[in-house]
DNA sequence: ACGTAGGTTCTACTTGCATCGTACCTCTTG
DNA sequence: CAAGAGGTACGATGCAAGTAGAACCTACGT
């Protein structure tokens, strides 16, 4: 069961709704934006400038999260959020290699 | 540009066009059920007996067809079905291989 | 010629999802 | 302690998408 953040293990991953959270355009830009940087990146929602009002970046981070794309990382003032890639490279290989051989989002 | 029948060459396919394809329970377990077959298989779209209408069946495999993920073939009598698997291979290499990897759907 | 099987198209309904505004929470800093 | 930054939760709304029924089309068989 997902921990106390809604963070699912690897093998709680469903494929179904990874591909249902990397089919919105707004986060699978988000992810590609994730892939374009060294792993272990951390930034917070806000730093992608989502042309989305606060609670909708909120609403896809959290779909994101639940998918198991991405974990939260509490920091006190601002939480970050870091792809898991080590995880999902291991859970789904060759998945995040197709969205980062995709060009940049529109 | 697609042809008459609205297949797009591997070049046109989109990836979250096809992601939003695959995200559907039917359309993954139809996908699914074909890399279970060998490479060629044909399929009529029937032959799924999906758990709704006739017309729905048929909008389901529009939305494969148009995403690229299957080849229309005409037998004159009865319409068939094939999984683009060279294609898709080339196209988006390790898509179907997630697919495969996952249990059979519910 | 007719009936049947397999698909498509059209229209309509209904569910799901993205979106937003507001309120609320937590931590930091003045 | 107050104010602000960064996120979350809730309720409401509008559009996209899944669904079904009916009509139609083509090819096959009798």
């Amino acid at each position: 069961m997902p921990d106390e953040e809604g963070h699912p293990l690897p093998a709680e991953m469903d494929l179904r709704t990874v591909l249902h959270a990397l089919a919105d355009p707004l986060r699978l830009g988000v992810i590609a934006g994730f892939l374009r940087e060294p792993d272990g990146t951390e930034r917070t929602c806000a730093s992608f400038q989502l042309p989305v009002s606060k609670s909708t970046t909120s609403h896809h981070f959290k779909v994101m999260r639940e998918a198991g794309l991405l974990r939260m990382v509490d920091h006190g003032n601002s939480r970050t959020a870091v792809l898991r890639r080590t995880e999902l490279d291991a859970r789904f290989p060759g998945l995040l290699g197709l969205v980062r051989a995709e060009p940049a989002q529109d």
